[in-house]
DNA sequence: GCCGTTTTCGGCCCGACTGTTTTCAGTCG
């Protein structure tokens, strides 16, 4: 058992202790404990029979310690299994729903026993909801809302997720003799935000045909498989605990490339690519790229084979949904994505100054251990108390302390200076314009923004935004995948504002958040918007990791140029300075 | 339930915003 898992069984703990009812500072020690147990680099499960090894974590009392051993030991905790048997699962589902809190869920069950998703759409149809306090018209329509959103992103997982299954099977395929390659296909390849199964491709001399059972064995041996759902000669089936669907497909070399082209996809991309290969007499398949007329294989054991042969460009998995890259790629103009190694400078973290929990100095060495030129400290204002965030005094003397290390650092990495202000519900900033003229990096960002006309968001925006000392517009859509709908904006009408006025647009590269959509990408594009791309860091392990984002900004044919913290040091200040 | 003492119990990030109230509870960050 993971620490993560750990972590997530005492998080889920404590939402069901505050449905109880339970005392908020006993739930919120849960809380701490869940976050501690994230952050450690001691690996729980494997010290977990020394309870000193425990206890000296910060957050861990005696009786937290006595649970990890328990979770360790049983795969639970006695107050979780209690609370479940009371309350069921279904009620931490309801949890998830935009403006649902543990006050409401409680309520709820009280009221008419709702334990979960569907039984609470069936109350609010028969009209059950109405009288009961706090119901008005429109929380029940937001509630309503928040059900249709929920179910439309069900069965699937976020991109994240599927990866580190794919990871861990990985490592354990290659442990197995005989095989070479592991290569996850479908919407990982593709970089899609969530996955709604994992297709991983496996192949050596373990998988030539007719001679797959030792593979197929072992396969169906892997210990993370919680029921299998099918096991034949090429391909194994089967569920994760967590619910996620794998299939394995034990695959000959050389029908490798065909293999892995045709369960990338995308479905419209393979579509439009067989009708160009059967106008060139020829016929494609998972097997093979082969000439009509006697069958005999033309490419198949590499994609590069089978792109060439149809007379066209390899393109990046990234780029296969059937947008234009088949032309492109034809006419041998496949643009050069962004990629990764582009990306100078990580420009929105906190430090322990407001709600992050390393130094100055510890994310500067962060930043330099994953190559960065530079990095922007932007901390939390006033308006966000609860972040702990800068008024104007305190901003001040941050950001002297700020240029300090920065001199420290010798040269070795830039360290900028800068706030995330909050957008105030007139548009305002909660910030004095004297203290943001003398930052290096000024990010608006809206933080309260559920549940608000259309409106009304889209003009609190604008009107942030033409505040000449906003140089980029934070978390622009509000995005939270899979798990709540974007705040309601009018994002094309932010985005083609913030291209007049020479303000970038942020994308959030956490895999929960991708702020901007492919749709938003191509927008920003289209409008000559730039971008930069952050990990909002509010520790050292996720500076520089923007896997992800950068994934999905190549799904957008984004190419370096479109992209701002690309650019060096001097012509990136300069970039901030200029408006 | 944890922590740090003031050593045996009291304190534990706080403010904006919404929808429902008609003075506030609940949710969010």
């Amino acid at each position: 058992m993971d620490n993560a898992t750990i972590a997530s069984l005492l998080n889920e703990t404590a939402d069901l202790m505050e449905i109880d009812g339970a005392d908020g500072f006993r739930v919120r020690s849960y809380r701490n404990a869940s976050d501690a147990v994230e952050q450690t680099t001691v690996d729980l499960a494997a010290v977990s029979g020394d309870a000193a090894q425990l206890l000296a974590i910060q957050g861990i009392g005696k009786s937290m310690a006595a649970n990890i051993q328990a979770i360790v030991a049983t795969g639970s905790l006695p107050v979780r299994d209690e609370l479940l048997t009371k309350y069921g699962a279904g009620l931490l589902q309801l949890l998830k729903l935009p403006g649902m809190g543990p006050k409401t869920v409680a309520l709820l069950w009280d009221a008419g026993k709702v334990k979960n998703i569907d039984e609470l759409a069936e109350a609010i149809d028969a009209g059950r909801l109405k009288g009961l306090p706090r119901m008005g018209e429109k929380q029940i329509e937001k509630i309503k809302k928040g059900i249709e959103d929920y179910r439309r992103s069900v069965g699937r997982f976020r991109i994240d997720e599927a990866e580190d299954a794919a990871e861990r099977l990985t490592i354990y395929l290659m442990a197995m003799g005989g095989i070479e390659r592991v290569t996850p296909a479908g919407s990982l390849r593709r970089g899609r935000e969530t996955a709604g199964d994992l297709d991983l491709l496996v192949t050596g001399p373990a998988c030539a045909q007719g001679n797959t059972d030792a593979a197929v064995q072992y396969v169906a041996a892997y210990p993370g498989i919680h029921d299998m759902i099918a096991k034949g000669e090429n391909k194994v089936s089967f569920h994760l605990a967590n619910g996620l669907q794998v299939d394995v497909r034990l695959l000959p070399s050389n029908c490798y490339g065909a293999a892995l082209q045709y369960f990338t996809g995308s479905k419209a991309h393979n579509v439009v690519l067989r009708q160009r290969a059967l106008k060139m007499g020829y016929t494609l398949s998972e097997w093979s790229l082969s000439r009509l007329d006697n069958e005999s294989v033309v490419a198949s054991a590499t994609e590069e084979e089978i792109y060439a042969a149809l007379d066209m460009d390899w393109m990046p998995p990234e780029m296969r949904e059937n947008l234009g890259e088949i032309e492109a790629a034809a006419k041998r103009s496949v643009p050069k994505l962004i990629e990764a190694s582009d990306i100078k400078g990580d420009v929105h973290m906190h430090t322990t100054e407001t709600d992050g929990r390393n130094s100055i100095l510890e994310m500067a060495e962060a930043g330099i251990a994953r190559g960065l030129q530079y990095i922007a400290i932007t901390e939390h204002t006033k308006n966000l108390a609860m972040t702990n965030g800068l008024d104007e005094k305190r901003a001040l003397e941050h950001m002297k302390r700020i240029r300090e290390v920065d001199k420290q650092m010798e040269g070795r990495i830039r360290i900028l200076t800068g706030l995330e202000v909050d957008i105030l519900a007139d548009g305002s900033l909660d910030m004095d314009d004297e203290v943001l003229a003398q930052l290096d990096v000024v990010i608006a960002s809206v933080h309260s923004h559920f549940a608000q006309p259309r409106e009304e968001m889209t003009g609190r925006v604008l009107r942030a935004v033409g505040n000449p000392n906003v140089r980029i517009l934070g978390h622009p859509t509000g995005r939270q995948i899979l798990r709540r709908e974007a705040y309601a904006l009018d994002t094309g009408a932010v985005i083609r504002r913030c291209a007049e006025l020479g303000v970038a647009v942020e994308h959030n590269a956490a895999p929960e958040r991708l702020d901007l959509s492919d749709r938003d990408l191509r927008l920003a594009k289209e409008c000559g918007c730039r971008i930069v791309i952050n990990t909002d860091a509010h520790m050292t392990k996720v500076v520089g990791e923007w896997r992800y984002g950068i994934r999905q900004l190549r799904r957008a044919w984004l190419t370096a140029a479109d992209v701002l913290n690309t650019l060096g040091v001097k012509e990136f200040l300069g970039a901030m300075r200029k408006r």
